[in-house]
DNA sequence: TCTGGGGTCCTATTCCTA
DNA sequence: TCTGTAGGAATAGGACCC
């Protein structure tokens, strides 16, 4: 799609047609999710800093994103390529690889589909978007890319819409291109390449495959020698299950208490754990990212041998990875993920004993309660109010708590989950997010690409909270 | 200029266990 | 019973994508 979120804007208000419109972070710490080419013509790009688009882009208009309409956008348009193939492979909220082979016998040549494609997306969804096509992703991705419109100080230059890149013409196609198209290479490995100096595709080409491997690992190499020559096996894949999600958020300041920052996680255990349940899900690994002020970042993580999906659970175990961080640098940005996803069900046969704990705790030293609040099966939605909960210690003796909670929490988060059903997603929330930023528990926060200057109204959550 | 959020994949290291 | 080793899982970090 051509600069999706920005389109989507001016389809919704056609008042921003021809503006500079840019879609992002609103605040000092805010980038540039999306912006219209006449944005573009200014020098404003995706990544840039908020605050850099406003300096070069002065009369533009900048607007904070509403990912759920985008979302709602995507699910249509996914819904226009499912017409053309099962075999769509959606690449974020805005492309696809479709796999035409099958297709073409119904539906004509893949020009043909593809212009019928643009068609329909522009009937249906008021939207432009390219088309490439190539026997392998690469191709078809570099020259989707080679079809769009073209941002230029004097204005917009259209682009041919849809670029078809037959075998036989794929190398002249790749090699002029800047090793920086190839999918995979980013700034570090370009770095690394042009110290080598290598800086076109062909010139990488040049390079025997056991020098790539050399320098760039086994994976990394072979890769970078395949795509060099055009060479990407890959298939396309629809319906690829989740392996992670979690939710991360950039403060407006710099947190440098340890208490708050546990505080902070509990929104957004509850908002992973709420993505976890809609989705059927459960969770055997929770990782907390911090990145501090300097911009240096952390992971710590631990694997439970029951898998969670309650927001209490989960932030007893952010809370007991957090113990061990050192905040006196100041922490920028928070994040809680899980991973080792599996059905709800597969869940259920894994809770046998709870009595007991995580049985990593045993190799804990001290009480496994250390510190832990007297948590019987609750009859007030109160988990972490007052600053972080208690909970604090080592990893495993956060899990062993994490273990009891879950079981604890089951039947409340069940009941919880069906009052939203009925009454909305702001019917009822936890006590731990009254006031918190950012976060919305059940789905993503308004500042989606970045903290907003504006503080948040603290009285809007007291309405939901039980 | 000063860097978001949600993901995937790869690599290196450490720890545990057979 | 002790020790060395190999393999796998867990952990942490880095790079990349949209």
């Amino acid at each position: 799609m051509d600069a999706f979120f920005a389109s989507v804007e001016v389809l919704d208000d056609p008042n921003l047609q021809g503006l500079p419109v840019v879609v992002g972070g609103t605040g000092t710490r805010g980038v540039v999710a999306s912006c219209s080419y006449e944005a573009r013509a200014f020098g404003v790009r995706s990544a840039m800093p908020m605050v850099r688009a406003r300096q070069l882009c002065p009369p533009a208009v900048v607007l904070a994103g509403r990912y759920s309409r985008y979302e709602e956008v995507s699910r249509r348009l996914r819904e226009v390529l499912h017409e053309v193939t099962p075999l769509v492979e959606p690449i974020g909220l805005d492309e696809a690889f479709l796999d035409v082979t099958g297709a073409q016998r119904l539906l004509g040549e893949a020009d043909e589909i593809a212009a019928d494609i643009r068609r329909r997306v522009l009937a249906e969804l008021g939207l432009g978007c390219t088309v490439g096509i190539g026997r392998s992703k690469l191709v078809a991705k570099l020259a989707s890319r080679a079809a769009k419109p073209r941002a230029e100080r004097s204005g917009t230059r259209p682009g041919p819409g849809i670029v078809r890149v037959e075998p036989e013409d794929e190398l002249t196609f790749l090699y002029p291109m800047p090793v920086t198209a190839l999918w995979g290479v980013g700034p570090a490995t370009t770095a690394r390449l042009h110290a080598l100096g290598i800086e076109t595709v062909a010139e990488l080409a040049e390079v025997p495959p056991d020098v790539l491997l050399r320098h760039f690992g086994r994976a990394h190499g072979a890769h970078l020698a395949d795509l060099a020559r055009g060479v990407d096996p890959s298939p396309v894949v629809p319906d690829r299950a989740a392996k992670s999600l979690g939710h991360e958020e950039t403060f407006r300041h710099d947190i440098y208490d340890l208490a708050e920052l546990q505080r902070r996680a509990g929104p957004m255990a509850e908002a992973v754990a709420g993505h976890l349940r809609s989705n059927c899900l459960t969770a055997r690994t929770v990782t907390v990212k911090v990145r501090f002020g300097d911009f240096s970042l952390i992971t710590r993580s631990h694997s439970l041998t029951m898998a969670l999906d309650t927001a209490p659970a989960l932030h007893a175990v952010c809370t007991a990875l957090l113990d061990a961080v050192d905040v006196t640098a100041g922490v920028r940005l928070l994040g809680v993920s899980v991973s080792g996803l599996q059905s709800s069900g597969a869940a259920q046969q894994l809770s046998f004993d709870l009595s007991n704990g995580d049985p990593a705790s045993t190799a804990a030293t001290g009480s496994p309660d250390r510190g832990a609040a007297p948590h019987s099966v609750p009859t007030a939605v109160a988990v972490g109010s007052g600053g972080a909960d208690s909970a604090s210690g080592t990893a495993s003796q956060g899990a062993s708590r994490a273990t009891r909670l879950q079981a604890q929490w089951q039947e409340v988060t069940a009941a919880l989950d069906d009052i939203r059903e009925r009454f909305g997603s702001d019917a009822v929330g936890l006590a731990a997010s009254i006031g918190a930023e950012g976060v919305h528990p059940a789905g993503r926060g308004r500042d989606y690409w970045g903290p907003s200057d504006e503080p948040t109204d603290e009285n809007e959550s007291v309405d939901r909270t039980v």
